[in-house]
DNA sequence: CCGCCCCTGCTAATTTTCTAGCACGCCCCA
DNA sequence: TGGGGCGTGCTAGAAAATTAGCAGGGGCGG
């Protein structure tokens, strides 16, 4: 998903996105239970239909209802997302994004995370020697 | 910022604010140049207003122009950003958001950045024991 | 002083988004 | 068979966002 498609989303549309990707996939009551005040079933579909015209979305039937699942594979979609927000809130910068990433206001540092994170580090420090 | 907030944005409002928090701060005149297919120069300075009026932007007189700047600060708008991201795309990993913040297929690493990002690493690893 | 240029504030209209609600189909069970 | 529950598609209207354009105001060169 290219910066610009992701900005051209209206506030329903950008929140029913994130809804998704945030589950994988989701239903359409599903997507309306994680929005905080929420539109109605009804808007939520209709929001849905338009996302799936417009190609973000695709669904598939399970049972009596649709599963709808973005069309944009996760990992790119996540990675995509990730590098946009480095760029426009760090500069570009991933050491300064990775800083704030470990700042602990928003939640304790797990040990084994971070020594999860320091064999990432380590090993993209040998691929680039 | 907290992500209700932030989700409740309109789409050009959200354009607007990604700029601004881009550069720091911006005129409207600067602003619209930083948007693709701009809306025009009037609308753009609607649209600032508004955001004054919302309480997100504050202005100061420089000469004869308005220069805009978010009021939360630029600090705590990363952070939040950044770990609302982490929540929503990668289940709220840290070390998820690393493996992507690493992938090169968007301009590859500098040593000298995977150093500095070793450093903080290392650093989070002994505050943490 | 006057006209020009660039800025702001504002209003009214257009466009887009959002919503409610109706019509329909399917399944299940009394 | 017939009703109720639950899903979809669709459309018309309401609400919100976006836009254009006009009315000043201030600085500056002629």
């Amino acid at each position: 998903m290219s910066p610009s498609e992701r900005s051209s989303f209206s506030r329903r549309e950008r929140q029913i996105m994130d809804v998704i990707y945030a589950n994988g996939e989701a239903t359409a009551a599903e997507v309306r239970e994680s929005i905080p005040s929420p539109p109605s079933y009804s808007a939520v579909r209709a929001t849905l239909r338009i996302l799936v015209d417009k190609g973000h979305l695709e669904h598939r039937q399970e049972g009596p209802r649709y599963v709808f699942r973005p069309t944009t594979p996760a990992g790119a979609a996540r990675s995509g997302a990730l590098h946009e927000l480095v760029r426009s809130f760090f500069g570009g910068s991933r050491s300064r994004a990775l800083a704030a990433l470990l700042d602990e206001t928003d939640g304790p540092l797990d040990p084994e995370e971070v020594e999860r994170m320091r064999e990432l580090i380590e090993h993209a420090r040998e691929e680039g020697r």
